[in-house]
DNA sequence: GATTAAAATGTAAGCGCTTACATTCCGAAG
DNA sequence: CTTCGGAATGTAAGCGCTTACATTTTAATC
C-alpha cells in the first residue's frame, strides 16, 4: 500500500520515539522498556517496514551476501554443493551468489571486484579441480584476497597454505573402492582419473595406488588413464584401455573418478559389446541423481556434497580456520559384481 | 598493502580534486577535463579503489542484484535456467541469487523480504509447475510484489495476468512430439504428464490431445497418466499403464513430460522386460545432459533452457513488459524407433 | 522528600557515495 | 581590456541507518 518505502524516521514518528530507539528495538537491544518496544513494533508492522540493507551495510561495512566460485553448475556435483551452500546461507540470513570459474578472468565481474566493492562478505572457492598450471597462481591470488575478506576453500590444498577448507578424503575413498572391488574378487582394476596434476584427482590416484598395494596387487601404468571429467572423456578413456591392452590384460573392473566419466564408460562398453557387470564392473564417484537410472545402475560414492557446501558456509560465517574432511559411503548398485 | 579500503575522499585528496570530480569520472560524466580525468584515474589505479556498492545503493536505492525463485536446483532443468540467468546477469553487471520455492514460506528469507530490505532490484519467478491449489494465491502475491519491484515470470500464466514472462510453447511441443511418433508409425501413444492442474503441464496435455486429433487418433483416458516429475514418478506411471491395460492395448510409444520421468520409465520397462525401443518407444523433454548416456539414449526435446533464463534476466533489467515464447527442437536418439 | 545510580531515551555525528547548486576559470566576442 | 557564457570544479546536503555520548526517567535508598 504505502507506495514508497518507509524509513526509520517514519517509524520513529509513528511510534512517537526517536530513531535511536527504533534502531534499538530493531536490533533487539536490552535497554528498551516493554511498552516502547510494543509501540515501535506495532508501527513497524503497520508500515511493513524493513530496514534498508544498503544503509545498514554502509555503517557496518557488511552486505550479508556471500559468493561461491564453482566450475559450472551444469555438473550436478557442483549443483549439489551449491544447493547445500545456498540453503545454509539462507538459514543464516545470507544471500549467496554464484561465480563460474571463468568469471575470475573478467575483471568487471570477478569475486575480487565484488569484494572490493564490498558487495560480498566472504567467498567460497571450489578448488577441487584446480588446474595445475594455474594452481599456484590462483592460490596465491586467493591468499591475497584473504587479506581483505574471509575465504573458504572446497577441496584439497597443499598443506603450506592454511586456508580454512572442507574437502574429501580422496585417498581414503579410493582405497575404500579398491578394497571393495578386491572383495568382489577383482584383480585387474583400472583407474580413470582426472587430469593428473589437478588438485584432488592427484590424491585420488595416490589412494588408488595405495589400495592396490594394501591388496598386494601390482600397479601398472597402463591401467591408469586420464580424462577431464566429462562423459566424452569417459568414452575416450575406456577406449584407450581396451584399445591399447591385449585382451588377456583387459581389466575386470574400472574405477571412474566421477559419475560423469562412468556414464561415458557405460556407453562405450555397450558399444563394444562388453557386458556390464558380467565382464566389467564399474564404479563411479559423486552418486549423481541419475546413477540409479543408468544401465546398469551405477555403484558410486556418496560424499554428501550438500553437506560440504553447507559446512563451507558455516566456516565462512563463523570465521573458524579449520580444515575439515567429509565422510562418505559406498552405494552399491548393479554395476559392480563378484567376479566369476 | 592498503590495509583498509580506500574511499572516494582518499582518491580526491590523492588526485588533488574534490570528491564530486572523482564521482564524475567514476560515472564517466562529460564535464571533466582530460587532464583531471587522467589524474583521478591514476589515483584510482594506485589505490585499487572501488566505490562501495552500499554507499552507491543508498543514494540510488539500488543493489544490482537480482533474485530467482526456482523449485530446486538439483533438477538439471532448473540448473540450466539458473545458469543462463546467472551468465546474463553477470554480463550486465548484476549478481543473482537463488531462492528455492519453499523459501517463499519462511518469512525471514523470502523474496518479498529481500525486496523490502531493498536487497534485490528485481526477481524472476519460475511458475512452470505452479501447483494449482496455490496457483491463484501465488500469482496474486506476485502481483502485489510487482507493485514494488520488477517481476518476470518463467512459464505460462493465465492471460489475464499481464506479467512479463518467457515460456515454452507447451502445446506446440507436444503436437510436435505426437507428430513425430506418428511419423514412426505409432498409433498407441501414452502420455505421462505432470500433475494435471499444474501450470505448464496442463498445456502439454492439451497439446498431446490436439496432436492426436490432428493425426486422427482416438484419445483415451487410460493412456494419460500423471506424476510429479521425478524418476520415481516415472516408474509408477509406467507401471500404472502396463498394469491397468490389457496387453493388446499396451502403448507402443510413451511421451514423458520430462527426462526425469523418462528415466524412471526406462528403468521400469527394463524391469518388466519390455525392450526399448523395439517394443516401446520413449521420448522425454528437457534434453538433460545425461540423455545421451541413458540406455537407450533418450530422444528428447531441447528447449534451450539457458536461453530462457538469459531472456528472463534481459526482460527484468530492461523492464519490457513482453511475453516471449522460446523455440525448441526434437533431438533424435535411440529410444524411439519406427514400428515394425 | 532528597539523593543517586541505573535504565530509558534522545541527539548528533558519521558511513561513502550522488547531485543540485554555487563558484571559478577560460577563451571568444565586443 | 572588459564582458559574458559555458565548461570545469567545488560545496554541501542528503540517502537511511548505527552508535557514542548526552540527557531524562525511574526507582531504590536513606
Amino acid at each position: 500500500m504505502p507506495g514508497e518505502n518507509a524509513t526509520i524516521y517514519d517509524i520513529a514518528s509513528d511510534a512517537g520515539v526517536s530513531i535511536a530507539t527504533v534502531s534499538r528495538v530493531l536490533r533487539g537491544e536490552q535497554n528498551v522498556s516493554a511498552a516502547t518496544k510494543e509501540k515501535v513494533q506495532r508501527a513497524i508492522e503497520k508500515r511493513n517496514y524493513r530496514p534498508s540493507s544498503n544503509a545498514r551495510g554502509l555503517t557496518s561495512n557488511t552486505t550479508h551476501s556471500l559468493g561461491i566460485v564453482l566450475p559450472k553448475l551444469l555438473n550436478p556435483h557442483y549443483a549439489m554443493i551449491f544447493t547445500g551452500a545456498q540453503e545454509e546461507a539462507a538459514r543464516q540470513g545470507y544471500t549467496i551468489s554464484l561465480f563460474p570459474w571463468n568469471s575470475l578472468d573478467t575483471r568487471a565481474y570477478d569475486p575480487a571486484t565484488m569484494l572490493a566493492e564490498r558487495r560480498l562478505d566472504g567467498i567460497i572457492v571450489c578448488v577441487e579441480y584446480l588446474p595445475a598450471d594455474r594452481g599456484e597462481q590462483v592460490l596465491a591470488s586467493l591468499q591475497n584476497l584473504r587479506r581483505v575478506m574471509p575465504v573458504v576453500l572446497i577441496g584439497c590444498v597443499p598443506p603450506w597454505y592454511d586456508f580454512p577448507a572442507v574437502s574429501n578424503n580422496n585417498a581414503a575413498i579410493m582405497k575404500d573402492i579398491v578394497a571393495y572391488l578386491v572383495s568382489l574378487g577383482h584383480e585387474k582394476i583400472a583407474f580413470i582419473g582426472g587430469i593428473r596434476e589437478d588438485n584432488d584427482p592427484m590424491r585420488r590416484e595416490i589412494g588408488y595406488r595405495e589400495g592396490l598395494r594394501e591388496a598386494r596387487l601390482p600397479y601398472t601404468d597402463s591401467y591408469r588413464v586420464y580424462g577431464k571429467g566429462t562423459p566424452e572423456a569417459g568414452i575416450a578413456a575406456l577406449s584407450t584401455i581396451f584399445d591399447t591392452l591385449k585382451p588377456e590384460y583387459w581389466p575386470t573392473a574400472v574405477i571412474a573418478m566421477n559419475d560423469l566419466m562412468a556414464m561415458g564408460c557405460q556407453t562405450e562398453a555397450r558399444r563394444r559389446g562388453i557386458a556390464m557387470p558380467e565382464q566389467l564392473s564399474l564404479i563411479g564417484c559423486d552418486d549423481l541423481f541419475c546413477a540409479p537410472y543408468l544401465y546398469p545402475a551405477l555403484t558410486s560414492i556418496n560424499s554428501h556434497q550438500q553437506r560440504t557446501g553447507a559446512r563451507a558456509v558455516q566456516l565462512l560465517i563463523s570465521g573458524e580456520n579449520k580444515q575439515e574432511t567429509g565422510d562418505w559411503e559406498l552405494v552399491e548398485r548393479a554395476s559392480c559384481a563378484r567376479i566369476k
